[in-house]
DNA sequence: GTGCAACTTCAAGCCGACTTGAGGTCAAGC
DNA sequence: GCTTGACCTCAAGTCGGCTTGAAGTTGCAC
């Protein structure tokens, strides 16, 4: 394939057209996300195309993927053409699930959220913004333990009785 | 309030029952998110209700909120007593928006992508993942002019003709 | 009263995703 | 051919949320 001059970008025109600063975009080559032609110079002149593959990088960012995760996704696309159908949906589906994921925990914290704005509680043995740990946990740290009075070998017998609690 | 020593638990313990690093308990410490009463000697003691505390700190920061945010849904929770229905009601609410509107986010994003699983194109002039910049655009750096070819001041004239673009 | 684990502080390091700055080169318009 | 803005590389800095390490102290069991 010919290219004319016009369609190779140099990085500010690429910046400005993706609203990536330039230095984010070679920093996504360094990364081997993007590629760039060279002028004879040593300047970097990018394929429209580029535009397309920034406009994937963002997306799957917004998603949550990092860069590292971000370049595997890459990966699975054809490099020499527009991915079809089939290719895309590989892409698309493992997105989908992501999201779904996403949703789902979303969901459960809300649910136990308006289950707390009743009670006002805050109870340790009652209130379910504690008992976050469920076995499919997301990502993030995960609350382990924090029914305290219920940890793992526990030093000390039992729940005290109910008294109230400050904070 | 009279303090029975049991009442007061030694970082490691709190470490233990909360499932949070020491090293991150003393860093919640430094910005005023927990506190603890010391010993003579200089240890740190913390009281039960502390376990209350890093799990409602655990809890938002699955929400999204950042440790300076926590610090201040923490401050609008009584230092004296337990919340009563009234002032958990005003914080938990909040949470409740910030969880919906990630969920909104979550949910265009997956209806972009699941009209783009049908048409395999990722043409820049079609696909609606190239276009996520609503206006209400929650967090991230944001797409902001990815349609290329429609970027403010636009240095060339037209969008070109439809060719079989690459990646 | 002693031994040792658990604690203390303070400084520095780490991760991801970039940005900033210094010092120098390129390329396009006049 | 010269000017000037856009570009180059490389190193270091930033931010949030911690962790790690060094060097020293405390407190509980025996």
């Amino acid at each position: 394939m010919t290219l004319s001059t016009r369609d190779l970008l140099p990085i500010g025109e690429l910046a400005a057209r993706s609203g990536i600063a330039a230095s984010a975009l070679r920093y996504y080559e360094d990364l081997g996300l993007i590629h760039a032609e060279r002028t004879s110079g040593g300047q970097r002149r990018y394929r429209r195309s580029t535009l397309r593959r920034l406009a994937f990088i963002r997306a799957a960012q917004r998603i949550g993927l990092s860069l590292d995760e971000v370049g595997e996704s890459l990966g699975r696309l054809p490099v020499d053409h527009v991915p079809n159908a089939a290719e895309w949906k590989g892409v698309a589906t493992s997105w989908q699930r992501r999201i779904d994921q996403q949703i789902e925990e979303l969901e459960r914290l809300k649910a136990k959220l308006t289950g707390c704005v009743g009670c006002g509680c805050l109870s340790l043995t009652r209130c379910g913004l504690y008992n976050l740990d469920d076995a499919a946990g997301a990502a993030g740290p995960g609350a382990r333990y924090l029914l305290g009075d219920r940890a793992p070998a526990p030093p000390r017998s039992q729940d005290p009785p109910p008294r109230p609690p400050t904070y």
